[in-house]
Order: C-alpha cells, then structure tokens, then sequence
RNA sequence: UGCCGGGUCGUCUAAUGGUAGGACAACGCCCUUUGGAGGCGUCUGCGGAGGUUCGAAUCCUCCCUCGGCAGCCA
C-alpha cells in the first residue's frame, strides 16, 4: 500500500494537468473524470487503458469516476454491450458505484438546451440532404459555403425543430445545425451537425426519439451535466475540441477542460472496434470473447489478470505520441503476475511413453512436489509415480543439436521431483518414428535424499500414466502475421492460420482434475494456462495457453 | 495548397536550461532439481541545420518527417 500525498507523483502529463488546476484551485479541488463508451461492441485493452487512466486518476487525487454509456446512435447500439461493458469495467476493478449513467437520460435536457441555442441565433434547421451538406462543406483547403436555410428566422427554427421531434420529417430530411463559420479552417467549426432524424427504436428510450444528438453536440454536454472537470480522450478528438469549447461557450455551462492522449496500439492484432466486429461477424474468430482477441473478455478468458493488464497500462505510460506498443511488454506483465500466483503442475502437451525397466512393476510412490517455488505458503502436493510414464516428445532427441540437456540415447536427465534416469532404447515403428522408450532408473537418485552423487545437466517434465487425467490444451499464437495489419487495406488477408492449435491428448497429473473453471496454472516448463469457461464439456478438462515461458534457450550450432 | 498534433535506444517512456535514465526486447555470464524465477553485465537513442546561452532533448528560426481531420459514426 502506498501512501497518499496531497499530490500525487508525477505520472505524466495529465497529472500535471491536475496537479497545476489543484494548485490554482481551477475545480475548487474536485477531480472527475469519466469513461463514455459506445455500447456497440465489446472493450478491448485500449480501453482497458482509458478506464485504468480515468479510473486511476479518481482515485490519486481522492475525486470521482463516472461510467457513462455515450448512447446517442440506435442504429449501432445493443444491450448485449452495455452488460458486457459493465462486466468488463467491473472486472477490471474501476469501481464507479453507484455513479453508471446513460447520455440517452439526458435527451430531454439536451434538447431543451438546443432550444436555448437556436433562441440565441446559433443554431438552425437546415433542409439541405447528405450530398449537398458534403459538398457543400468545401475542401481541406477550401472553404465551405453557407447553407442557403442558414438565416432562417428564430421562430421559424423553433418551428422546424419541434415538428422534427414530432416525426413529421423522414430520415435525412432536415438537421439541426449550429451557426458557426463556413470558412473556418477546422471543419468540424463549418456549421457542424447537432441533431439527425432517424427513425430507429432506441435500445432503452424505445420509441420517445426520432431526432438523435450528434456526438459534437452531446458529449460536452454529458461531460458538463455530471460536473466532470477532466474530459480524457484519444487524439483523434483534437480538432474536435474547439467544438466542444464552442458549445459549452455558448450555453455557459459547467465547462470540462478536454485532453487528448494517444491511444494504445499493440502489434500482431487490431484495435478498431470495426475490425473486431468484423473478426466476429464473419467468423475469423469465435466470439468477442475467443482468447485469441484483445477484447477484455478474450484476455480475461486466455488468462490473462486485471492486475497484469492494469501493470501494463502503468508501465506504457501515457503520451501524445502515436505509439505501437510491442506484445512483448504485455507479455512481461503477465507473467510476472502469474508466476507470483500460478499454482505448478506437470503436463504434458505431446506424450512420449517411457517403460523404467528397473522399477517394479506394480509400485506406485508418492513424490512430494512444491506448488509455486515462489511462494511456499501455496503449499505441496503429491505426485504419483510408477514404471510407465509418460514425457514430452520434444524432450527427447536421437540427433540432439549441440547443447540440447535433455533426454539422448544413452543419456541421463532428471525427472522432476523423481529419480534420474538414463535411456537405454528407443523403440521405433515402421516409419522410423520413436514411440516408445525403454528407460531405467537410479534409486539412490530420489529429489529431497540428498544421497545422489550423479549430475545432469537436465531436468524435465512428466506424468505417471496410469494416474495422468487427458485433457484438451489450445495454445496460441499472435492473431496477425504482420506487426501492423491495420495499416493494410488487405488486413485479413495477413491473419495467422495457425494462431490457434487444439490438442486433444495431452496428459495432466492427477491433482489437476479439481482445477477451477478460470484457474491460472502454470505448467512447468510449458508455459501460463487457464482453465477454459466455454469450450469444457462434461467432465472434460479445457486448458487455454495464457503465454508460453519465457524460453533462453536456443541451439547452439 | 489548409488546420491541428507529434518526432528521445529495436519497442514503450523519463528528464521541464545543468551528468540523456528506467522498463521491455536482445546478447553474455552467474545461479538453478522448471533451459522458469533470480542475480550481474553489455548493447544501442535526442529527425536535421542554424541560433540564443557558461551550459540546450528542453528556448528561437528554418527544414525534414509521421499522424489526424472533408459521417446526418464515435
């Protein structure tokens, strides 16, 4: 636990931000930020760093955390994402109380609000269709021209407006705009959109609105109506926030001081929620949540902690600087938390059988193993053993490369927990494949007697066959063969064909078979598993790959 | 040809006129009954050119370069 100061370290830019409005006293002292998603799809780990930014800061400075649904568009919205939303925010520990809102309540306000901006002379209905308001708009370098509805009388707005409430006008037909400059350098300032009509039932105000409030217009006013003083974004909202200046202006309200930061970009994957939905409509992936994602839902079901990705988020800082994070560095994060937490167990993922001629046929001994080497009160367990195991095929090499410390014919490794053994034969099929092993052990070698005066040079994994439970284990690769797929128009075309793997035989030490549904286990030399929460059927263990260890292993030539 | 915002090790990020540092990655070595973990070490960077200054990543000028913006999406 730390301890909390009156200023909070300096973590970057936007702390200083705050740390300057304390000092002037700008907010009277509050602090309040906010998280607005758009419930038209699942969050994804960019967003898990704008919550644990919004979210951290609250807590810092001892201020205020808002959740707030930015439901301005029916035709994009569903309450499927509004509740995983919630589930992911939740899980991710950004405790918002009671404080859950939907900009969608605000309707009636904002509304009213337009009403007192069009009395003002700033805001006008305008009858002009989609292509002449674009072309009309001008250029990047040229400026627009005005609306030729652009002067209509005060109370000829108010008319319009209204009867555009009412449902009297289709789609398209007319929008309400505000009255700023045509010729502005900053196009979002060229008499921007503030209401469309569309005639679309909304997920939670149903059939009450068929003019909805543009994003320009709403979200100032949302940020101003919960008295949030920091309104954090990504960059792309830069050019958005004379607009949002402009309005807030104008109405002279409660007026949030916008700061952009750039978003996370992490390689081999997408971070559009297009692209993602994509991914989910066509198929490429299972579902929002396929552990193959970067959807919060996808890494929580891959394994991954929120400790891990909330250590991520801090250790990537916040910047303005347009940046593509390496994987890497989530993959530290993670496993550093699961190595303090991850219980160990023995797996093995491609079996090889051993026969151990010396050891008696019928015995079973029972090995004492600890559970996590970094954490002794985790406690031990008890590992059966016996003449037939079982080890992992890559383990086991009859033309090893030079350095290679594990099993060779006529060579000597220890088994872990167990004795040392020395293969004597390698049983091979018709193809010349090696199936099968003819071993045999040293009995003085036991881990814990202290009585082996042998040394090998390595130690490896095993389970005893007739106790190992069979299990599925999917392991995975990154999503995208590229480092940046997103820069390509042919983005799919770069998706990995082998970024996921089923295993259907892989064999687990007993002590498994009461492992947890979302349960992290580390399987030692293999890598961060997680009991899987959909594939499982029955009784039948799924076991998803977190990350693989981290492996300095290399042959030597 | 417009406006806005950026450019510091391979990656991410510090330094706020005073020794360019950390993390990840990589590569060595040590240790190890997980080729894990851990320990030690090495490597590599201020986009460029001028200027101000005792002193510049930081201030000024010019250039180069990257990103965003012309939805009734957010």
């Amino acid at each position: 636990m730390e301890i909390s100061s009156a200023s909070p370290k300096k973590k970057n830019f936007i702390y200083e931000i705050i740390d300057d409005d304390l000092q002037t006293n700008k907010w009277k002292g509050d602090v309040h930020t906010r998280f607005p998603p758009e419930p038209n799809g699942y969050l994804h780990i960019g967003h898990a760093k704008s919550i644990f930014l919004n979210y951290g800061i609250s807590e810092d400075f001892h201020g205020k955390f808002n959740l707030r649904f930015d439901d301005t568009n029916p035709s994009k919205e569903e309450q499927e994402y509004v509740d995983s939303i919630i589930e992911d925010v939740k899980w991710l520990g950004a405790d918002f109380e009671k404080r859950i809102f939907f900009a969608s309540d605000y309707f009636d306000q904002m509304y009213q609000l337009a009403v007192e901006l069009i009395k003002k002379g700033k805001a006008y209905v305008c009858d002009l269709n989609g292509d002449e308001i674009r072309s009309s708009r001008g250029t990047l370098t040229e400026p627009g021209k005005e609306s030729p509805f652009r002067n209509r009388s005060i109370e000829e707005n108010l008319n319009l407006f209204q009867r555009m409430r009412t449902g009297e006008f289709r789609d398209g037909e007319k929008t309400l705009r505000a009255k700023i400059d045509m010729a502005s350098p900053n196009i979002n300032l060229r008499d921007p959109i503030m209401y469309r009509i569309v005639h679309e039932e909304h997920q939670r105000q149903g059939k009450k609105w068929c003019i909805y409030p543009t994003y320009d217009w709403a979200h100032g006013l949302e940020d101003s109506i919960e008295k949030i003083t920091h309104s954090i974004c990504t960059l792309e909202f830069e050019n958005h926030r004379p607009l949002y200046d402009w309005f807030l202006n104008e109405l002279g309200m409660h007026h949030p001081q916008q700061i952009e930061f750039a978003r996370l970009n992490l390689n081999y994957t997408v971070m559009s929620k297009r692209k993602l939905l994509q991914l989910v409509k066509d198929n490429y992936v299972d579902d929002w949540d396929d552990p193959r994602m970067p959807t919060i839902s996808g890494l929580r079901r891959r394994g991954y902690t929120s400790e891990a990705l909330k250590d991520f988020t801090e250790s990537i800082g916040v910047a303005k600087r347009d940046a593509m994070t390496d994987i890497s560095l989530l993959e530290f994060s993670i496993r550093n938390d699961l190595n303090k937490r991850a219980q160990r167990a023995m797996a093995v993922l491609r079996p090889l059988k051993i026969v151990i001629t010396n050891y008696p046929e019928d015995q079973v001994e029972e090995l004492e193993a600890v559970n996590n080497p970094e954490d002794a009160s985790m406690g031990k367990r008890v590992l059966p053993f016996s003449r037939e195991i079982f080890i992992e095929q890559t383990d086991f090499m009859e033309n090893p490369p030079k350095g290679f410390h594990r099993l060779i014919p006529g060579g000597e490794v220890r088994l872990r927990y167990a004795y040392i053994i020395r293969c004597d034969e390698a049983i091979k099929n018709e193809t010349g494949e090696v199936v099968e092993l003819y071993c045999s052990f040293y009995p003085d070698t036991k881990s814990g007697t202290g009585t082996s005066t042998k040394k090998v040079k390595g130690t490896i994994h095993w389970v005893s066959a007739s106790q190992a439970v069979s299990v599925e284990v999917r392991l995975y690769e990154r999503l995208f063969t590229i480092e940046n797929p997103a820069s390509d128009e042919n983005w799919l075309s770069f998706l990995n064909p082998n970024s996921v793997e089923i295993i259907t035989g892989a064999l687990v030490e007993p002590s498994l078979s009461k492992a947890k549904i979302g349960e992290h286990i580390q399987f030692e030399r293999n890598g961060y598993f997680c009991v899987d929460s959909k594939y499982a059927i029955n009784e039948r263990l799924v076991f998803n790959r977190t990350v693989t260890l981290k492996d300095s292993w290399r042959p030597k030539k």
